[in-house]
DNA sequence: ATCGTTCATCGTCGAACGTCGATGAATGGA
DNA sequence: TCCATTCATCGACGTTCGACGATGAACGAT
């Protein structure tokens, strides 16, 4: 009975990822073309716990505003969240960042 | 008497690129953070001759949007163009795709 | 010297972005 | 049952982006 949506995703062999087409590419892009939401990634990737309090705790920001960039990198593909109880889970997406990579070695 | 800024810039090993800042990596980031830029790159990817012009016959643009696109990518370090006669002849810095890569890398 | 070509820059305009406070839904605890 | 906590969403506001046409500078050719 394990979900679909797991978090701490597996990494993923670089040599099995396909490089995306320019609009995803440039979406992805996009979504780490913020100094705050890189920090949020590299917070993702350096915690085990990442709830959305947690995030908001380390960044200068509102928590509107915190949850406005995490839903940003979550459309991108980028993260991933789950729901746990009142609060929100969220994680890397693994497989989205090995696109992204996959994107810019292709270029 | 050859010039700092040379066209055809050699490729770059990858273990001597040292990943950049956030804000650094966030311009790059963000600088393809757009399909016709991502177009213009793969084009001067696969093009040896690369002036201005011939980058506006590829795309669907006004001139005055390409050379905005042009500026971006030169700006972010990702492109680096020379001025020859009346034209500006344009190229992949590999030296800066390779920052970026490296960033993306190091995420 | 004049003209045509090439390109960057400027001004403009609508759309999208980034930030915030306020609001409300969902959940768990008292 | 009621209340506090957690978080996403909404509305507002100023800023930046993306696109265009117009303009003018720089250069080569005639």
């Amino acid at each position: 009975m394990s979900d679909t949506t797991e978090c701490f995703t597996p990494p993923v062999a670089p040599d099995s990822i396909a490089a995306p087409d320019d609009d995803t590419l440039a979406a992805m892009a996009k979504a780490i073309g913020h100094p705050a939401r890189i920090a949020i990634l590299r917070l993702l990737a350096n915690r085990e716990t990442c709830v959305t309090g947690d995030v908001v705790a380390e960044l200068p920001l509102a928590q509107s505003t915190v949850s406005e960039h995490l839903r940003i990198l979550r459309e991108a593909g980028l993260i991933q969240g789950e729901i746990e109880g009142p609060r929100t889970r969220y994680c890397i997406n693994a497989a989205g960042l090995a696109v992204l990579r996959a994107g810019i070695a292709a270029l």
